[in-house]
DNA sequence: GTGGTCTAGACCACT
DNA sequence: GTGGTCTAGACCACC
């Protein structure tokens, strides 16, 4: 499904739910769709089973995924992805924080907001490829 | 000086470095100046000295000053901040997991890209005012 | 007859055995009503027969319905529900334990105690519907 | 502080949460109040850290508590639980839940209020006691 | 010392 | 087979 990057400074089951909920908001993954089971994943991308499971149920917490015992785990429909209060806080922290490290790099206020821009397309493009 | 934030997700010695890189990159405290000593900063914010020294050493690492033994430490000229490089690239990257934190949360493009451009202006604001 | 969710947190079989429950406590099965056989109800609902079989025997174990070999299941006199000993400890740990999630949450004695109020006016207009 | 059964129904980790809850939620553990370590915790409850580990994050993803590396995990403001949404959605199916099972043992819509009532009395004698 | 992550391997209930 | 819990023991960054 997707491969995991020991190099990277996010942690293994960071990446599985950022891979997963990648898949679920573009729709690769619609609603209902049954994903691969734990142990499944786990030997896909040759992780261990325990940290797999952290990502689905951190998953189930925030509303991507629901799971059953004996059936295995499934997409929720999107409009049960907890996009408000402390998520949204959150996010708009972290983008403040992104734009604020560009600051911090002697950059000004132009060429900050420039570069942000720049990178938003890059990543819309990479989306409308896949 | 400033404040220590204990239930900030960034950690204290990032804190500390992250207020001083905003003083020195917004002119409060121009080329030259000596910053407080270890103990006088450890002690004023409240916060471990082994903290403090360890957010001198990676602000001095990466130029933003430099220490002169038995005299102390002292703000770097501007230019000589690496704004190149791999502290770039991280914070290129941080900001595109930003907005891809964003899309992850169900927003659009638009939306996504919209929202990004208010937390700016509102950032530039509150750098304008100090 | 009835419809399993897929999504609750509840088993199947615990779904099965509390939809068939419901059924006999409000008297749309009567004493001695002949229940489906576990095949055709488990074809009727979707669900696999071992998961209706299970439901099944523990309805016997709890005095609920009795079997015949050969003829199939039938509904107990309402008598011989037993609503004492264990049965009865549990459903009173469950009540408790609820009230005690209201207060886990912050909620005050007299809040819990009015929401708790609300829900059960909502069953009984829910039941008498049916 | 508290000890955990190992025959209840709850699951090890869900017993430390509830425990903790009740102890925040009736300012036995006010705001800012230090827990005790992870480590310190499992070895007085005779518990695996990992286990405890486990409470004490899903306790700071509902907003009881907060963490920091080096320094322990602390009480958030009251005001910070998560008593809105789904949280308290799934509160009031418990609630319900609850109730329906006692009208499956056969009890009255009267029986079982005033059972629920004898109930709620008796847990709040127990905690005004505490 | 602290919390956080990961692995390995076990057991359970449900389908 | 499935997800869920628990234990044991390791490693890391931070204070």
């Amino acid at each position: 499904m997707f491969e995991i990057d020991p190099r990277s400074r996010k942690s293994i089951y960071e990446q599985v739910m950022d891979n997963l909920k990648d898949a679920i908001v573009m729709g690769q993954l619609p609603e209902g769709t049954k994903l691969p089971s734990v142990r499944e994943l786990s030997k896909s991308i040759s992780v261990n089973p325990n940290t797999v499971q952290k990502a689905y149920r951190e998953l189930e917490q925030q509303g991507y995924i629901y799971s059953k015992t004996g059936l295995g785990s499934f997409v929720c429909p999107r409009s049960e992805i907890r996009a408000e209060g402390p998520e949204l806080a959150r996010a708009e922290e972290e983008m403040a924080e992104a734009f604020k490290t560009f600051l911090r790099l002697g950059m000004g206020f132009e060429e900050s907001e420039r570069k942000a821009l720049e990178i938003f397309e890059i990543i819309k493009k990479e989306s409308d490829e896949k």
